[in-house]
DNA sequence: CGCTAGCACTTAAACGAATAAGTGACTAGG
DNA sequence: CCTAGTCACTTATTCGTTTAAGTGCTAGCG
């Protein structure tokens, strides 16, 4: 049998402006200027009531699609990821723009898309606006006032990495390593250039870079990290992500070194595993959702508002 | 400055039906019956091939919200995930369902919603069909002929949680436990019978069920693993999911037990924590690529085509 | 008393596609 | 020679909203 789709279902007949408009008793015109609260238009009070209770009545709800199809684009938000496997980070940013476009009369769909737009998505539903995640990352949307270096005005991940990199110079450190898995992605480089900027402000030596072999090859991960505990003046390492930091934590542990004494490790997004691991992993915990609902204010075009603060903390455990 | 929406940016004038009939000098009905290969519908070669080159010259693609609002739905499915926090099994189970309703000419879009269907969604884009994942990971749509025990037949998770236990089987290992996370969760349940049905017809005894903490009171899981190995028969642990194992083993090594010897642990859904760990994970990889093909042509109302071959596998890694 | 202005609405035209129901021209059958 | 049927298209309607442009009525002003 070839896969042909067969025609759609019999529409159920859904409730109109039409509907709400004859039951009382007033155009369609009328209804929507009263359920939108259309500006400059003269209707009484009593008309206003009865649109209003006769809406309620039929439960009617506009249809998005013929709205969407008169204003040119839907009242939705797409946000395209790279992959569905998020951290807190992601979750709370997600969750942060997606209330924040619900109290706008938006909503926020998400799509994966590898790279460049997710044009099919685009095609089907006329977004009223589209973000790449990783280009979001870079933008000045993010910026506000911020407490610290660089003159006062931080993008949203050069924050959090700000904060990691704090607490390692709080305990002494000025000898670190960042840490980053060695397959492609987005982000990478950007993750690197914000911890050098970070190391500097802070005043800290230069940074050593260790792309970590994340797969099945144990001896690769244990090679590079003893290489960076004993033939480097290396005292701590940041890393990218929780997993690259258990990567460090597990090659240090075959090789009977111990954090904090050895290396301090410090992770990044506090997931589960870290937190229930042994020992525990000290990371930053970061609350996105501040700066989702800043996404959904620059995506609509509209003031981001006021900066959120203390987006990020350190969550000390065990291992600085 | 009350957060006001602007007006809609002027409309950039878009490539539409209308332009493609007026450069192939035929009538919109034409165009839409030749790029849609609408069947019963007698035109020229020539015609034909006109309005295909006029349509590609001028850059023409549909306007799905114009289709959407004629069809009545767009042509897109909507994934209600509970959160984006998502591992292996969610990542390829999404990939999979894309790329096989890209094949169908529609397009994938997630939304969260913790509980009940993201209405608002749907009222904006009324999309083809909606799929909430919790609901469909226990659905009949999973079902097919698979080798081993359930009369052959087995839904997604059941059939994942079999592969977990046999492996502990083979190994010899009799009394088992089952830990998961203590928090909430939409599936738990499911997954709870899962395993003791699997138990059941691997011919083992009785499931012991540990919920886990999950927090930072590492005392409570350490009091909890410590009664698992010592005041029980139980030889191995299936988890939820690798955090969890991690727990587990975390636990395990601040009572200086050790994987396999002292206890047997086996996580879910491969991720890269437990491969970077020590000791490393063994866990289930779920290449949920398959289903997530199925869920598509289920979503669509067409036939699930062939069932997918062994969708998950042991990583034998450490632990067991 | 004629005219304008405001009030409280209504009419009608989009938005872009899909499709049922035509419409000439030509062919074939009786 | 008349009619029916096919061919190759076209015309016109529909989906459900939003919104510019009316419309009839009353009040107020000069």
């Amino acid at each position: 049998m070839p896969p042909t789709l067969r025609p759609p279902a019999a529409r159920p007949r859904r409730v109109t402006i039409r509907d709400v408009a004859t039951a009382a008793s007033v155009s369609t015109a009328t209804v929507s200027y009263v359920l939108n609260d259309t500006p400059g238009q003269t209707i009484t009070e009593a008309t206003r009531r009865r649109v209003r209770e006769a809406a309620v009545a039929l439960g009617y709800s506009p249809h998005g699609v013929a709205r969407a199809l008169r204003e040119g684009q839907s009242r939705i938000v797409l946000l395209a990821v790279p992959s569905m496997r998020g951290g807190r980070g992601l979750e709370s940013f997600v969750a942060g723009m997606s209330a924040e476009l619900r109290t706008l009369d938006h909503s926020l769909l998400v799509t994966t898309s590898e790279d460049g737009l997710p044009r099919e998505a685009i095609q089907a539903i006329a977004p009223r606006a589209t973000l790449r995640l990783a280009d979001f990352l870079a933008e000045s949307a993010w910026r506000g006032p911020v407490l610290g270096a660089f003159d006062g005005r931080l993008a949203g991940l050069e924050f959090h990495t700000l904060t990691q990199l704090r607490h390692l110079a709080e305990r002494g450190h000025r000898d670190i390593a960042f840490a980053l898995p060695d397959h492609p992605d987005p982000i990478a480089d950007q993750r690197v250039a914000h911890v050098e900027g970070a190391a500097t402000s802070l005043g800290l030596g230069p940074v050593r870079v260790l792309r970590l072999e994340m797969g099945e090859d144990a001896h690769a991960r244990r090679a590079a990290v003893r290489e960076l505990a004993e033939a480097t003046p290396v005292t701590a390492v940041a890393t990218y992500s929780d997993d690259v930091a258990l990567g460090v934590l597990g090659a240090m542990a075959a090789l009977r070194l111990r954090a904090p004494d050895d290396l301090a490790v410090i992770g990044f997004d506090d997931g589960e595993a870290g937190r229930v691991s042994q020992p525990a992993l000290t990371t930053v915990r970061i609350d996105a959702g501040g700066f989702g609902r800043r996404a959904a204010r620059v995506a609509l075009g509209l003031d981001p508002g006021e900066w959120v603060e203390s987006p990020s903390e350190v969550i000390v455990r065990a291992t600085t």
